[in-house]
DNA sequence: CACTATTGCAAAAACGTTTTTGCGTTGTCA
DNA sequence: TGACAACGCAAAAACGTTTTTGCAATAGTG
């Protein structure tokens, strides 16, 4: 079979075939115009067999809009996009993606590492993920005129669109937790102090601290925001003078590092030391034991996203411009206190 | 600030602005044409001062590529785009973000679930992921003449660009693993056979068999390929007369499952059962026992696609036109058979 | 000094649509 | 039957670039 003289098939070629002008096939393929039933249909006709498809770049060219939707996460790690490192991202990415598809638009990924590479491409809007301070990306689409939102503040200003988990009364909750079963001395193992989060736990943490008359003991987790940080990081917290009854850890993955930490040192969970962690994952569901996490809904927080960040492309501007995500507790294994174990730390 | 009277920021207002032609300003942006370094510089002072960002789609539309490739999952659930169901899709996500960065492209993620989302959006290539039996996705590309490459090979038709895991060589050195850790009688638990690597695994265990005069026992999961689907099918076989003493699951999730059957019926791994999944992942480098796992390697897997497509993309036909990745065993504990163990078999 | 290359830039044609405008033709109503 | 609206379609102008072609002015050559 000769492959036919690859003659580009163009709305010019089915106006042709079908006998009309281009005017007329375009309006009959998107139902717009005056045209008789039969028209409209025969040039549908000839588009089907011909097997005409409209070239998607002429037409957001005369059309001015793309259909696509950027997602950037701004905290990148050696350049790479890591979404696959963390539960949340994935998850983010995947409901954003489900959303973008039903809203009519298709989402475009990429780290935030060089900001320069979103410039060849044309979007329609973006939804920047856990901005950083100073955001290189928002202040490149602002600058760009591009309607974006991100998901967690860009901190150090609260104008602008975002959505975010709520993660001061998450906190609060989840250090309740903690010291309603018994906790007496919590440490906070928190990421450094670049994205609103990390903020927020933060302070939370030490406001909470100071209304029940405990001393703030934070540890840094540094490098990469691994299991090997965490295990470090608590490695510090244990070998203190007074080491901490309890930990709650700003990402589940710092939490599962204080597990490992934990039995290293001989430590039993939850007997001796309460754990509990950021964001839920399977590895903290499937760890021994298993790890209380507070869920963030990842999930939720996309879906939100691109309905604002749609609303702002459409016009039809959102309000209020900012969400909360309702967190909950998943209480499991690591902050299971039972009756002996209570009664074992009390005579500590 | 009054925001001034938004009047289009383009090549032309550039021109104007730097007092030369719009042709000028594209060849001094672009580095083509002959013009003095002078002049080249001026006009990028001006564009610089001014803030130009060309307009993507006209520049696509001139330039007759987009810059973007596809990345479409075949295999989804209920319309959902459920990458982040499975790790392996998220890694193989992940990493070929990251290469398609690299290359100079950028990554629209959808779903299989319709065709036609596709349609709307100007792509260079397209990576599909998992493609079923029949792929509606692969006709749909084929059809519009977009250079694609399929993650998996299509069923029925060994043809085409694919990247795939060398599940045949994977499958059998797992068996050979669990019948060295002394399995006698090894169960495949299997996903239903529309992809290429159920087939693979699924021919390649029956040839395993006779070659080790065994029976075959094929296990499928139904409905989902979540851990209550291992479940439920490991409850089957477990059932059986003569119950299998080892199980290999082509999924990690699936094998997860045959570890929550196996506790349920207080039967001991790997003590009474060696139990092995197919792909790795945190939830059972986590479980307890720890999963032994086929390990592959979608990171290469992506790179490689991603590659294979931007070589058809920019029309160095890449050769060879397949290429299979490599796969390892993770020995954990859910196949670590301790002499003790080996003896309480063999009395068995 | 005449003739040809080369240089530096501008004009214009593409790219493939959508959308606005325009213009005959037909139907309706007084 | 004439005026006017509605109808059915075509012509042409956008959309904002890149690329090809063209044309002076300058430099090089015999």
């Amino acid at each position: 079979m000769l492959p036919a003289m690859k003659q580009p098939l163009g709305i010019k070629q089915v106006a042709e075939a079908a006998g009309v002008s281009i005017t007329t096939v375009s309006h009959a393929l998107n139902g717009k115009g005056r045209l008789t039933e039969g028209t409209r249909q025969h040039v549908r006709d000839v588009a089907e067999r011909l097997g005409y498809r409209p070239n998607a770049t002429a037409r957001n060219l005369a059309g001015g809009r793309t259909g696509l939707i950027g997602l950037a996460v701004a905290q990148t790690f050696e350049g790479r996009f890591a979404v696959s490192d963390f539960a949340y991202y994935s998850q983010l990415m995947s409901a954003t993606t489900t959303a973008a598809m039903d809203a009519g638009y298709a989402l475009v990924l990429a780290s935030g590492a060089d900001a320069g590479a979103w410039r060849s491409i044309g979007l329609d809007g973006v939804i920047v993920v856990d901005p950083v301070r100073g955001d290189p990306l928002s202040r490149e689409f602002h600058a760009q005129g591009i309607p974006f939102v991100t998901t967690g503040r860009v901190p150090d200003s609260d104008d602008g669109h975002w959505v975010d988990n709520d993660h001061r009364a998450g906190t609060r909750a989840i250090l309740d937790h903690l010291a309603a079963r018994g906790a007496q001395r919590v440490a906070l193992l928190a990421s450094p102090p670049v994205t609103s989060y990390a903020i927020d736990a933060r302070d939370s943490y030490e406001q909470w601290c100071a209304e029940h008359h405990q001393e703030p003991l934070v540890a840094e987790a540094h490098d990469d925001l691994t299991e090997g940080s965490g295990f470090e990081a608590t490695g510090k917290l244990l070998r203190r003078r007074r080491p901490p009854d309890a930990v709650y850890a700003t990402l589940d993955r710092l939490a599962l590092g204080v597990l490992l930490a934990a039995k290293a040192r001989g430590l039993s969970v939850p007997r001796e030391l309460l754990v509990a962690g950021c964001t839920d994952s399977d590895a903290g569901k499937w760890a021994r034991p298993s790890l209380t996490a507070l869920a963030l809904d990842p999930e939720e927080i996309g879906r939100a996203a691109l309905a604002m960040v749609v609303g702002l492309i459409e016009g039809t501007d959102p309000d209020p411009a900012n969400v909360l995500v309702a967190t909950r507790i998943l209480p499991r294994g690591s902050t299971r206190r039972r009756v002996l174990a209570r009664r074992a730390h009390a005579r500590a």
